[in-house]
DNA sequence: AAGCAATGTGTCGTATTGACGCAATGATAA
DNA sequence: TTATCATTGCGTCAATACGACACATTGCTT
C-alpha cells in the first residue's frame, strides 16, 4: 500500500486536467483560491486529474474537496484551453516531482495536457484552504493582487471572470457567494466587485427586488456604523427556478 | 507510406474526442450535418481526434474542413462530454473498425472519450458533405428529422442547440448562416428556427434594424409570388462589433 | 443634541417592448 | 384586363423597464 501523499498517476487519463477558478467574496472583495508551487513559488489555480471512472464534473468535484474542504459546490465548465504550448510555458514545472511524491512515470508531468476550466461559486468562510501535494500555501487572493500565475492560468482565471460576467445578465449571482443573511449593500457591492463598474444604489434595490428571489426579514445587521441596513435571505426555490429559466434584464 | 484511407492513429491524442454540431440554413429549416456509419447505419455528429501539436479548435476545424471542403468556418467549444459511460454506450462502435481501415491499436475505438463539444455556423450552400471513414452518407438533416443518434450525439445536438438560443440574446446570428444578400422573411424565419417560437413580423424588423447589423439593398428578391421583398447585407464591421460587444435585448 | 453618513422609498422622463392597424405591392386568377 | 389576395413596408399605442436623481429616515458619532 503506497503512502497518502503519492499520486498516483496509473489511474488517471493521460493528456486531460482540470483547474477551478473558486470564487469567494469577504470584506466586499471578490477573492480566488489560488496554490503557491513549492519549487517555483509560483500561484496557481487547484487542478487535477480524471480518473478512470470519472466524469470531469466527478473529478472536479473531488478536487474542491481537497482544497476546501467543501461538498456540493456550484460548478460550472466554461472552457477547454488546449493550447499545445500551454504545458511548456513553465518548463519548471516537471521539476516539482522532487518533493516527496513517488511517480509510476517520471514523465507524467511533462506530457501535454488539455484542461477544462471550471469555475466555482463558494461561501468565503466555510472553506479550509489545504495545499495540495505540489504547494506549500493555499489560500484565498484577492482578484485586484493576482499577479502573474503559472502557465496559462492567468488567462483561464480572466475567462472564468468573463463568463461569469455575462451569466451575471442572465442568471442570479450570490447564493453561494454570500452567507444566509446579508444586506442589499453587501449583494450590491458583490454584483459590482464581479461586473467592475459601479451601480446606482436604488435602481439596484428595484431591479433584484423585482427578481423576487429575495425575501427582507424582520432584522437588521448590528453593531455597524450609521443606519443599520435590514438583512436579507435568498428564497431558494425562486432562485433555481431563475437559475434555470434565466433572467431578462441586462446591467 | 500508408494508404491515404488509414488512419494513423499514433498521432492522436488518447481519450480526447471532438464532436461537430454544423448548422446549416437552407429552404426555411434549420439542418445539420449528421454521418450514416457504415455497419451500424446509426447517424452520427462529424467528429475527429486530436493531433499532438494541434489545439482542440485546430482541430476541429481540420476536422470540418475534411466533411465540408470549408475553412475558416465559425465555430465555438460549447461544453465538454465526459460521462464515463458515454463511449460504452454503443458497444457496436469498434466493430466499424472491419472497414478498410488500418488500425496501429486495434483498441482505440474501445477506449474511453472524453469529447469537447463544437458547434458551427456554415452557409449551405458553400458545403460539400464528405463521408469519413467510418460512414457512408454524410448529409444535411432537417432539425425536426433528426431522430436518435449514436452514443451521446443526441445530447450533444441538443445542448448545442440550448447554447445557440442563449447566444441568440445577447449575440446577432446569422452572418454565417445566410447567403451574402438575404430578405428580412429569411431572416426572421431564421430566428425563430433557432428560437423554436414564432415572432412578431414587425417587431422583429424594427429591433433587428436598431442593431445597426444589416443595411437594405436597392434591390427586391426577384420571381417569387406576391410582393417582392428587399433585399439586405450583413454589415461587417458593425457585426463584428455586436459580437464582441454583445446586444442587450432578449427575444 | 447636533451632525452626518448611510439606508429606505419614491418620482420623472426616456427607451424598449409587445400587440396590432393599414396602405402598398405585385403575382395570381377570373 | 381587372379584381383578388397574400405578403411586404411602415406606422401607432399602451405597458413596462430603465437610468438619473430627490428627499426623508435612521442611528452612530462627536
Amino acid at each position: 500500500m503506497k503512502k497518502e501523499s503519492n499520486l498516483n498517476i496509473n489511474q488517471f487519463l493521460k493528456h486531460i486536467s482540470l483547474d477551478c477558478v473558486v470564487f469567494g467574496f469577504h470584506e466586499n472583495q471578490l477573492k480566488v483560491l489560488l496554490l503557491r508551487m513549492k519549487k517555483t513559488r509560483e500561484w496557481a489555480l487547484p487542478g487535477g486529474f480524471v480518473q478512470e471512472n470519472e466524469s470531469m464534473e466527478v473529478a472536479a468535484n473531488r478536487v474542491l474537496k481537497e482544497r476546501t474542504g467543501l461538498d456540493h459546490i456550484f460548478l460550472n465548465q466554461f472552457h477547454v484551453f488546449s493550447d499545445p504550448k500551454r504545458s511548456n510555458i513553465n518548463p519548471a514545472v516537471p521539476d516539482v516531482l522532487e518533493f516527496g511524491i513517488t511517480f509510476a512515470d517520471e514523465n507524467w508531468f511533462s506530457q501535454r495536457f488539455i484542461s477544462v476550466g471550471f469555475y466555482a461559486l463558494v461561501e468565503f468562510s466555510l472553506v479550509q484552504p489545504k495545499p495540495d501535494l505540489l504547494s506549500d500555501i493555499c489560500e484565498w487572493i484577492s482578484l485586484d493582487e493576482i499577479g502573474s500565475l503559472m502557465m496559462d492560468h492567468r488567462q483561464i482565471l480572466d475567462k472564468a471572470l468573463e463568463t461569469l460576467r455575462l451569466q451575471l445578465v442572465f442568471q442570479p449571482v450570490g447564493y453561494n457567494l454570500l452567507p444566509d443573511k446579508f444586506t442589499m449593500p453587501e449583494l450590491q457591492k458583490l454584483y459590482e466587485t464581479i461586473l467592475g463598474k459601479e451601480l446606482d444604489r436604488r435602481n439596484f434595490q428595484r431591479k433584484i427586488l423585482a427578481y423576487n428571489i429575495i425575501s427582507k426579514l424582520d432584522e437588521v445587521r448590528q453593531g455597524v456604523p450609521h443606519k443599520a441596513p435590514s438583512l436579507y435571505r435568498f428564497n431558494p426555490e425562486n432562485y433555481q427556478k431563475a437559475l434555470k429559466e434565466g433572467l431578462n434584464g441586462k446591467w
